[in-house]
DNA sequence: TCAAAAGTGTTTTGTGTACACCCATGC
DNA sequence: GCATGGGTGTACACAAAACACTTTTGA
C-alpha cells in the first residue's frame, strides 16, 4: 500500500513529486483531564526537546500506519496512564507549518476525562503528572492552544451530553457533581437551581444510598445511567 | 528539515522506524456549500478512481509541505471555484486506515458557505458541479459520512454566529433569509417569530430600500453587518 | 380583482435566575 | 449547641411558540 500512487486531482499537486507528501507526520495529542481537590487537572510530561527547556507539553504520540487516529489516541492513553476504558473525544487539528521544531508534523487533538482518584494511574513516565489547568501558563509547541481549544469544546458540550461523570467515582452527591461543574465552567451555581436543571435530564439514579465519613449531614448518591 | 529526527516519546514509537510515519500523506477535504433555488447545495467531482466509478467526492487535495491546512484549504477553493474571499471552517479529521484506496491518508474536512449566484464560479474542470444535498445518497471514500459530519454542524453553528449571510448576496430579504434557514434546518419557521428572533441578534442593517421585480409586495431590503 | 407575499402583536408556555429557611449529622 | 452542608419552593424576567388579519404590489 505505501507504493500505490495516489491520484488526487489538482492543478498544484501535479508540480510535486510524490516524496514531498510523505514528508508531513500524523500525530495526536490527548488533552487527558481528571478532577481532584476541586480543580480541574490536566496530565502534562515534561519536553524532552532542547527548544523547550522546562516547558510541559501535552501527551501524544505520531500515529502509526496501521492505526486510526482513535487508535492512536486510545494507545496513547493506554500507554500514559494504564487505562482503557477512558472517554476521548476528537476535537481539532492543528497544522501549522512550523508548530513542531523538529519537522513537519500535524496533529490531532482529542480530549479525554477520567477519574483521578479511583483509576490509579500506572504512569509509565516519572515526568508525568498533573497539573491545575487554571495555574498553566505556557506549554511547548502549540499545546497552550489546544489545551485552550479543547477546554471550550468541554465547555460547550458539559451541558448538552452526559460526559462530566467520567471525572467522577460511580456513585457520587449533588454537591461533588456540582463542584466539578463549578470547576469546569469556572463560575459558581445557585445550588437549588443547579439541582432543578440536572434533574430534568434524566442523566442520573438515585441509589437510595448516602454520603459516609462527611462531617455533615450525608447527602444522596447517584450513580450515570448507562448510555 | 524533512531530515531531522523526531523525538516524540513513546514506547511504541521507539519500536517502529521513521520510514513508517512518513507513509500517511496528509489531506484537506472542502465541503463547499451553496444556495440557489430555496436548496442546500454542495460543490461535487466525480471521481476518477475505478473503484468508485461513477460516484462523486468532495473537492481536496493533498496538503504540501509548506503549506498549513487552512491553507490548503484555501487554496482548494480558489483552485476549483475561483474564489478566495470565502468562508471557510475546519470541522474534523478522518483517519480511518482504509479510507482511502490508494494509500493512507488522513484527511481534515472543512465546511464554506458561498453565494452560487453572485459569484459565477470559474470551475477548473467540467465535472465538478453543484448537487442538491438532500438528494445525496452516497459518496466516493468516506465523503458521504464527512459531509453528514459537516452539516451537523453548520446546523449547530448557524444560529449562534452570523455565518449563514455568505449563502446570500450582499443585499437580501428576510423572506430570502428565512428560506435559507428553512433549507438548513430542513423545517418549516413561523414568520413572525423568525423576524423577531433574527431582528434580536443584531446581525443586519435595514438598508431602507425595497426589493424589486418580485411579482409581489416587495420587502425591506438588509445588509450584514460588519463582523 | 386576484394572487402572493409583506408586515405586524398578543397570549401562552417554558426556562433561567434570584433568593431564604429549616433539617440532619458529626464533632 | 454549633458548624457544615442537605434539601426544598416561589416570584420574576425573558425567550419560544402558537396563531390571523390587513396591506402592498404586479399581473
Amino acid at each position: 500500500m505505501p507504493n500505490t500512487t495516489l491520484t488526487l486531482k489538482s492543478a498544484a499537486s501535479e508540480k510535486r513529486n510524490r516524496q514531498d507528501y510523505f514528508n508531513i507526520a500524523v500525530s495526536v495529542d490527548c488533552v487527558i483531564l481528571g478532577y481532584e481537590n476541586k480543580e480541574l487537572k490536566v496530565l502534562l510530561i515534561e519536553s524532552d526537546l532542547e527548544e523547550f527547556n522546562g516547558l510541559n507539553s501535552l501527551l501524544g504520540d505520531l500515529v502509526g500506519p496501521d492505526e486510526d487516529l482513535d487508535t492512536a489516541s486510545y494507545r496513547v492513553l493506554k500507554d500514559r496512564t494504564g487505562l482503557d476504558d477512558v472517554y476521548l473525544e476528537q476535537v481539532q487539528s492543528f497544522g501549522n507549518i512550523n508548530r513542531h521544531p523538529s519537522g513537519r508534523v500535524v496533529t490531532t487533538a482529542y480530549y479525554s476525562l477520567l477519574d483521578i482518584r479511583n483509576h490509579r494511574l500506572q504512569l509509565s513516565h516519572n515526568e508525568v503528572s498533573w497539573h491545575t489547568v487554571n495555574d498553566i501558563k505556557k506549554l511547548a509547541f502549540d499545546h497552550k492552544e489546544i489545551l485552550d481549544t479543547c477546554l471550550k469544546r468541554l465547555r460547550e458540550q458539559v451541558m448538552e451530553r452526559p460526559i462530566i461523570f467520567n471525572l467522577l467515582p460511580s456513585k457520587f452527591s449533588l454537591r461533588e457533581l456540582q463542584e466539578v461543574y463549578e470547576a469546569i465552567l469556572g463560575v459558581g451555581l445557585d445550588r437549588r437551581n443547579f439541582r432543578k436543571k440536572i434533574m430534568l435530564k434524566d442523566w442520573m439514579t438515585d441509589l437510595k444510598e448516602m454520603e459516609t465519613d462527611v462531617p455533615h449531614r450525608p447527602g444522596k448518591l447517584y450513580k450515570v445511567n448507562a448510555l
